[in-house]
DNA sequence: CTGACTGCAAACGTTTTGCACGGTA
DNA sequence: TACCGTGCAAAACGTTTGCAGTCAG
């Protein structure tokens, strides 16, 4: 677990339990919507308010210290701002994961092609995780 | 201008007028959010209701008709499903424009080191468009 | 001690729903 | 003619705001 207090300092946003533990919460999930921090938080603060989450969200997402991951047909998540990456999304059980993958190749081709300066390519693949892929196996070995 | 009754017949959708102009103004545009795309239909159906424009937002993704695009920070835009693309922001003027690049060296890349089956590679550069950079350059010019 | 943060309640904006009428096939 | 689609109004949902009290620095 890292520093998060002296983080938080270089932002200008003071290290309340509150904001400690949704930072704490996030990195843990990786990746997490507003409703299901929400439903944590609970279980640590039972009168915490949802106004708290939003403003916290809000606050840390404008000033660079969170990300938003937005996916079709799917609610925003929110993961801790860190070196470039793209996502993978498991449309069996919604898994969402980073991967580092070099995006050079792709982004030159792309500002070749359209004269654009790019300044950020953002790749989300979809698809199905190893485990699903395990799993629709089996099913499909038992029904036979 | 395509066909679209015929195609709308394919998904079990009626060709009314409303759905035919939504229809052609995605179309027109290429990719347009909910709020303006009922500002355009208001000219043409003083009497829209939005509701309308909602029911035939989503009749028409669910069964994939239009695409829903998600851009960080953005209201969702529709546009009509094609041939895979990737898409090019700009975040001067907020164009959307769609460009044609082959995907599959990176998702290849990104389905071996990760192990997914991947089904859809989803792509947004973000950038200055060219028309923004010469308004740029000539500014900057202007004030030296 | 002071300003930022919290929780609560109300306000606000967006999207969905139910219903009676009208239009497409 | 039978339903699907429309418009309207209300409801539901998600997010933001204002305020008074509290806490971190």
């Amino acid at each position: 677990m890292k520093d998060y207090k002296t983080q938080l300092k270089r932002y200008d946003l003071k290290a309340t339990p509150q904001r400690m533990f949704m930072i704490n919460e996030i990195e843990q999930k990786g990746h997490i919507d507003i409703d299901n921090l929400y439903k944590s938080l609970k279980n640590i603060f039972p009168y915490i308010s949802l106004a708290t989450v939003y403003k916290n969200i809000n606050s840390m997402t404008q000033n660079g210290f969170l990300s938003e991951v937005k996916i079709p047909k799917l609610k925003t998540r929110y993961e801790l701002s860190k070196e470039k990456h793209a996502h993978l999304f498991c449309t069996n059980c919604s898994e969402l994961k980073d991967i580092f993958i070099d995006k050079q190749l792709v982004t030159n081709k792309a500002a070749e092609k359209s004269g654009y300066k790019i300044n950020d390519t953002l790749i989300t693949f979809e698809g199905i995780c190893p485990k699903c892929q395990e799993k629709n196996n089996m099913v499909s070995t038992e029904t036979k």
